[in-house]
RNA sequence: GGGCGUUUAGUUCAGUUGGUUAGAACGCUAUCUUCACACGGUAGAGGUCACUGGUUCGAGUCCAGUAACGCCCACCA
C-alpha cells in the first residue's frame, strides 16, 4: 500500500461509516443459536422509544460493547439484544402535548382509538432516532432482534405474567392512599415519587371547640385539605389536652362538626400537639382514619383542581389557588394564629414535574415480598454480582422493605390490563381473551378495565420477553440467563431487582450474574446535564467532531471507579489524539513496507536476532496483554484505557517506534526484517487489545497494514493471549534485562537533559561518553548502539568501563553508569554544581530516610527478612549513586 | 432521622492485600517544524496525600473521631 492511502491524520468520518455497514451486512453482530460456542449475552437497557442519544447512553453503550466485542473475539458467541421501551407516562404526555400544540386537542376529544393511533403514528415517525444514533456509535447489536415492549410478543408476556400473578394470588385490586400525578392524571409507584426539600409555610389555624368559646390551634401545611377534615387528634398521652376528648369540633369554612381522637401517631412535640386529620389525602390521616373509622372525604378532581365536597366557595379553584383562599378566609375570621417559614420535603411527579397528591382509590398492585425473598438470596449469596459491590447495601435495604407495587396507570398507551368486570354482577374476571359470559352470575355483558399496566411491567419481563418468552424456543433456551447487565444504579429499584424478581419466578433461574453500574455523567463544573441548564452535549455533533473511537475511549478514559464523570466536549480531544497517534505509528509502520511472512509469530532464528529493546517491547506487551485481559474480566474500564493509553503512547510510540528506526534506517536486511516481524506482532496485538473500545479505528489500521484480508475483519481475530512462555524458555525476556533496558530509558533521558541544560539544540549532533558500572549493562548498550546514538541523536556515543573525562565535563548519574557530554568549551561550573547538588540532595534524603529504617532494632526484627534485604540492597545501590555524584561534584573546579 | 460516597499537583483523577524517591492526563514553562504524528517531540516546574488521634518496625493505604461537599432512603402534620 502506498504512503498517501494513510492521509497525516486520522480521518474518522469514512471509515465508521464504512466499517459499520460491512459489520452489520456480515451479520458479525448476529447470535445463532444453533452455534457451538459459548453464549455471551446482553440485554440493552431500552431507551425511550421517542429518547435522542445522551451522553449517558454513550456511556452505557460503549461499556457494552466493550465488553461484547472482547467477548467476541475470546469465541463466545454474542447476543446483544437492542430494542426500545414504550414509556407510558414520558410518551403520552410528549404526544399529548403536541396535539395540544399542533390541533388544539386533548386526548379525550380524539377518544381512545385514535389517540392510540396518532402515539403510533408519533412513534413510527421519531422512534427510530436512538436506534439510528446507536450505529453511529459503533455498537455490535443484533439489529435482527431489535425488540419494542409493545410488540406482540412482549405483550403476550407481560398479560401472561398478569394472569399468572393474580391465579398465584400475586396481583390484587384494592382501595388505596397512592400518589396520584394531576398533571398526568395517573397513579404513580412510590418509585415514580421524588421528593425535594422546598420552602413552605406551616400555619397555626386555630378550629372552635363545640360547646364554649375555647379553640384548638393545629398546625399545617396544606391549608386547603382542611375542607376534607374528619377529625382532629392528640396524642392519648399528652397531658394538655385530655379535656378535649369526648368533645366535637367546629370545622371553619364548612360548618362540619367532627370528632377530637387520641392515636398514637401525634407527636406531642411537634406544632402544638394536636393534629387536623384528612383521611382522604394524606396517608398517615388515612391510617388513622381507618384506625377511628372515620369518614374519608376527597376533595379533588383527579387534575388537582377542588370538586363539590370543597364547598361552592371553592370548587373549581386549583389547589394552591384554593390554599391561599383557605389562608385568607381564616385570616379574615381571625382563626390564623401564626405563619411559620418551613422547609420539608414535597414529593413530585417524576415525569409530570408537579407535586404529588396522595389520593385514596381503587388500583392493581403486586404483592413483592414473596417475590423478594429469593431475589434478597440471589444477591447475597453471590450468584449475583454487583460491580461496585457497595450497591448491595442499597437493593437489600429496598428489599427487606419492599411495598406492594401500584402497577395500574389511568393512561392509555400501554399495555391494556386483562381485567374484565361483570356489568350484572361485578365479578372480576383475569384471561388473555374477553370471557364471554360471567363465569359467576351467567350475565353476557362484560367490560375491560380501563387501566393500562406501569411501563416497568413490561420492562422488568425484559430479559426472556425479548426472546419470545413464554413460547419455548432455541434462542430462549440458548441466550437465557444473560451474562452481565450494564445500567445506572437509579434504576436499581425501578428495574434491575424486579428483573431478578420475575427472572427467578418465571423463569427459575437469575436474570444476569453480574450487574455494572455505570457512573452518572456531570458537566466539567459538576453539575447534573439537564436541558435547561443547557450543558447537555449532542454526541451526535461530538461524533462528528472528533469522531465515534475518540468519544468512546474519553468517556471511559474519564470515568472514574464508580464515582461521577466530569464531562466536557474538550476532553474528547484525548480520544482523538490518541486515535491520531494510533494511526500515525500505523502510517509509520506502512511507510516501512508490507508485512513480512508469517508475522504473527517468531520462530527460533528471529529469536536469535532480537535486540535488547525488542525483547523488552515484547515483554512488555506480554504484560500488558495479561493486564489488560484482567482489567475487562474484572470490569476495571479505567484502568483498561490507562494501560492502553500508557502502553501504547509511551513505551510502544516513545520508545520501541523510535529505537527501531535505527533498524529501519540502518542497511542490515535481515536485522530489519527481524524488526519489522516484532512490530508487526507487537503492533498487531495492540490493535486487537485496543479494538473493543475504538472499534473503527483499529479496523481501519488492520486492513490499512494488510493484517487481514479486505474480506476478513479485526472481530474475527482472537484476543491476544500472554506468549512470552510459548516463544522462549531460555531466560531471554529475564525480568532483570528487561528492567535494564527500562534504566538505559532513563540514562537516554539523562543525557537529553545535559542537552537541555546547555542549550544545545535537540539537533545539533553532539558526542556522548556513557562510563557503565557492570559489564552487564556494557553488553546492553553495545547491543542497541545504533538505537542509543539515535534516541540521543548523538554524533558518536562511546561506551568506556575507564572513561576519564580530562577536565570538567557535563554529567549526569544513573543507576548502572554515567553519562557524560564532552563537549569543547561547553561547561559551567554553576550549572553542574547545582543540577549535580539537587541530585545529591535527593539521594541523601533517600539514603537517610534507608539508614534510619536500617538502624532501628524493631525494624530488623520485625519487619519480614526479604524487605529488610531489598532496603539493605537500595542502600548500597543509592550509595554507590551517591558517590559517583560525588566524585563528579569533587572533579569541578 | 438513617445509610452511602468523596476529600492526593492549578484542574480531573490513578494509587490493588500497609513496604522502592506518591503517578498520569490536561494545563503551565523552555525548546524544536529532524523525513509517523504540532491532534506532535524533548526537557522541566508543580503535592506537609482534608483534619485529629490510634494500631504498627513502617500509614496516602488499616481503625476511631472531626469537618466540608455530594448522593440515596424515610409517613411527623
Amino acid at each position: 500500500m502506498s504512503d498517501d492511502a494513510m492521509p497525516k491524520a486520522y480521518e474518522p468520518a469514512k471509515a465508521e461509516e464504512k466499517w459499520y455497514s460491512q459489520w452489520e451486512s456480515r451479520g458479525y453482530f448476529e447470535a445463532h443459536a444453533d452455534s457451538q460456542a459459548d453464549a455471551y449475552t446482553i440485554v440493552i437497557p431500552p431507551p425511550n422509544v421517542t429518547g435522542v442519544l445522551t451522553l449517558g447512553h454513550v456511556l452505557n453503550n460503549t461499556l457494552q460493547d466493550i465488553l461484547i466485542r472482547f467477548e467476541k473475539m475470546r469465541g463466545k458467541e454474542i447476543c446483544w439484544v437492542p430494542g426500545t421501551d414504550h414509556a407510558g407516562i414520558a410518551t403520552q404526555a410528549k404526544v399529548e402535548a403536541h396535539l395540544r400544540e399542533t390541533e388544539n386537542l386533548s386526548r379525550t376529544d380524539l377518544g381512545r382509538e385514535e389517540f392510540l393511533e396518532r402515539v403510533w403514528q408519533w412513534k413510527r415517525e421519531y422512534g427510530g432516532t436512538i436506534i439510528r444514533q446507536l450505529r453511529r456509535l459503533g455498537t455490535a447489536c443484533d439489529w435482527r432482534r431489535e425488540r419494542f415492549t409493545l410488540d406482540e410478543g412482549l405483550s403476550n408476556a407481560v398479560q401472561d405474567v398478569f394472569i399468572r400473578l393474580y391465579e398465584r394470588g400475586l396481583i390484587y385490586k384494592g382501595t388505596r392512599m397512592i400518589n396520584w400525578c394531576p398533571m398526568s392524571r395517573t397513579a404513580l409507584s412510590d418509585e415514580e415519587v421524588i421528593y425535594q426539600t422546598e420552602r413552605g409555610f406551616l400555619w397555626y389555624m386555630k378550629y372552635p371547640v363545640v360547646g364554649g368559646s375555647d379553640t384548638v390551634s393545629v398546625a399545617t401545611t396544606r391549608p386547603e385539605t382542611m375542607l376534607g377534615d374528619t377529625a382532629v387528634a392528640i396524642n392519648p398521652d399528652d397531658e394538655r389536652y385530655q379535656h378535649l376528648l369526648g368533645k366535637t369540633i367546629m370545622l371553619p369554612l364548612v360548618k362540619r362538626e367532627i370528632p377530637v381522637i387520641a392515636d398514637q401517631f401525634v407527636d406531642k412535640a411537634f406544632g402544638t400537639g394536636i393534629v387536623k386529620v384528612t383521611p382522604g389525602h394524606d396517608p398517615n390521616d388515612y391510617e388513622m382514619g381507618v384506625r377511628h373509622d372515620l369518614e374519608m372525604i376527597n376533595v379533588m378532581n383527579d387534575d388537582g383542581t377542588m370538586n363539590e365536597n370543597a364547598g361552592a366557595d371553592f370548587q373549581g379553584m386549583d389547589r394552591y389557588e384554593c390554599r391561599a383562599a383557605v389562608v385568607e378566609c381564616f385570616t379574615e375570621l381571625g382563626l390564623l394564629e401564626k405563619t411559620e417559614v418551613y422547609e420539608h420535603q414535597v414529593g413530585f411527579s417524576e415525569r409530570g414535574h408537579v407535586a404529588v397528591e396522595p389520593r385514596l382509590s381503587e388500583q392493581w398492585f403486586v404483592r413483592m415480598q414473596p417475590l423478594a425473598e429469593p431475589a434478597i438470596k440471589a444477591v447475597n449469596d453471590g450468584r449475583i454480582k454487583f460491580y461496585p459491590e457497595r450497591w448491595i447495601k442499597t437493593y437489600n435495604h429496598w428489599m427487606e422493605n419492599i411495598k406492594d407495587w401500584c402497577i395500574s396507570r389511568q393512561l392509555w398507551w400501554g399495555h391494556r390490563i386483562p381485567a374484565y368486570t361483570c356489568d350484572g354482577c361485578g365479578e372480576i374476571a383475569v384471561s388473555r381473551e374477553p370471557p364471554t359470559v360471567c363465569a359467576k352470575c351467567g350475565g353476557a355483558g362484560l367490560t375491560q378495565d380501563e387501566d393500562v399496566l406501569d411501563t416497568w411491567f413490561s420492562s422488568w419481563l425484559w430479559p426472556f420477553s425479548v426472546f419470545d418468552w413464554p413460547r419455548e424456543n432455541a434462542d430462549l433456551a440458548r441466550f437465557y440467563p444473560t451474562q452481565t447487565l450494564v445500567t445506572g444504579p437509579d434504576i436499581i429499584f425501578f428495574w434491575v431487582a424486579r428483573m431478578i424478581m420475575s427472572g427467578i419466578e418465571f423463569m427459575g433461574a437469575i436474570p444476569f450474574s453480574k450487574v455494572y453500574y455505570t457512573s452518572i455523567i456531570r458537566d466539567d463544573q459538576g453539575r447534573k446535564l439537564s436541558k435547561s441548564l443547557n450543558n447537555s452535549p449532542d454526541p451526535l455533533n461530538v461524533i462528528d467532531t472528533y469522531g465515534a473511537d475518540a468519544l468512546r475511549f474519553t468517556v471511559i478514559y474519564i470515568s472514574p471507579l464508580g464515582q461521577d464523570i466530569r464531562y466536557s466536549d474538550k476532553k474528547c480531544e484525548i480520544g482523538r489524539n490518541f486515535a491520531n497517534k494510533l494511526w500515525n505509528a500505523a502510517r509509520f509502520r506502512a511507510m516501512q513496507g508490507p508485512i513480512t511472512q508469517e508475522w504473527n509469530s517468531l520462530s527460533g532464528a528471529d529469536l536469535g536476532r532480537l535486540r535488547p529493546d525488542d525483547r523488552w517491547i515484547l515483554a512488555r506487551t506480554d504484560e500488558a496483554v495479561r493486564s489488560i485481559t484482567t482489567d475487562l474480566d474484572a470490569f476495571d474500564f479505567h484502568s483498561y484505557s490507562i494501560s492502553l493509553y500508557q502502553f501504547i503512547w509511551n513505551r510502544f510510540c516513545d520508545w520501541y517506534v523510535e529505537s527501531a528506526k535505527a533498524s529501519f534506517y540502518g542497511d542490515d536486511a535481515a536485522r530489519k526484517q527481524t524488526t519489522l516481524k516484532v512490530f508487526d506482532f507487537v503492533f498487531s496485538r495492540i490493535l486487537r487489545l485496543m479494538h473493543p473500545v475504538m472499534p473503527f479505528v483499529t479496523e481501519e489500521i488492520y486492513h490499512q497494514l494488510d493484517y487481514v484480508t479486505t474480506d476478513d475483519s479485526i472481530m474475527l481475530t482472537a484476543w491476544p493471549e500472554s506468549f512470552l512462555e510459548t516463544i522462549s524458555t531460555d531466560g531471554l525476556f529475564d525480568r532483570a534485562v528487561i528492567d535494564m533496558v527500562d534504566e538505559k530509558f532513563g540514562l537516554i533521558s539523562a543525557g537529553r537533559n545535559l542537552r537541555g541544560s546547555y542549550n544545545i539544540p535537540g539537533g545539533r549532533k553532539i558526542p556522548y561518553y556513557i562510563r557503565p558500572t557492570d559489564a552487564g549493562f556494557s553488553e546492553l548498550l553495545r547491543a542497541d548502539m545504533d538505537s542509543v546514538k539515535l534516541l540521543l541523536n548523538a554524533e558518536a556515543v562511546t561506551v568506556d568501563t575507564d572513561y576519564d573525562p580530562q577536565g570538567t565535563v557535563p554529567s549526569a548519574v544513573e543507576k548502572h553508569g554515567v553519562i557524560y557530554m564532552p563537549l569543547e568549551g561547553v561547561i559551567n561550573i554553576g550549572e553542574e554544581v547545582k543540577r549535580l547538588g539537587k541530585q545529591r540532595d535527593e539521594l541523601c534524603g533517600v539514603i537517610r530516610g534507608i539508614a534510619a529504617k536500617l538502624s532501628n532494632k524493631k525494624f530488623l526484627t520485625r519487619a519480614p527478612p526479604d524487605v529488610v534485604e531489598n532496603e539493605r540492597t537500595r542502600c548500597r545501590e543509592f550509595e554507590e549513586k551517591m558517590q559517583e555524584v560525588d566524585a563528579l561534584l569533587a572533579g569541578l573546579q
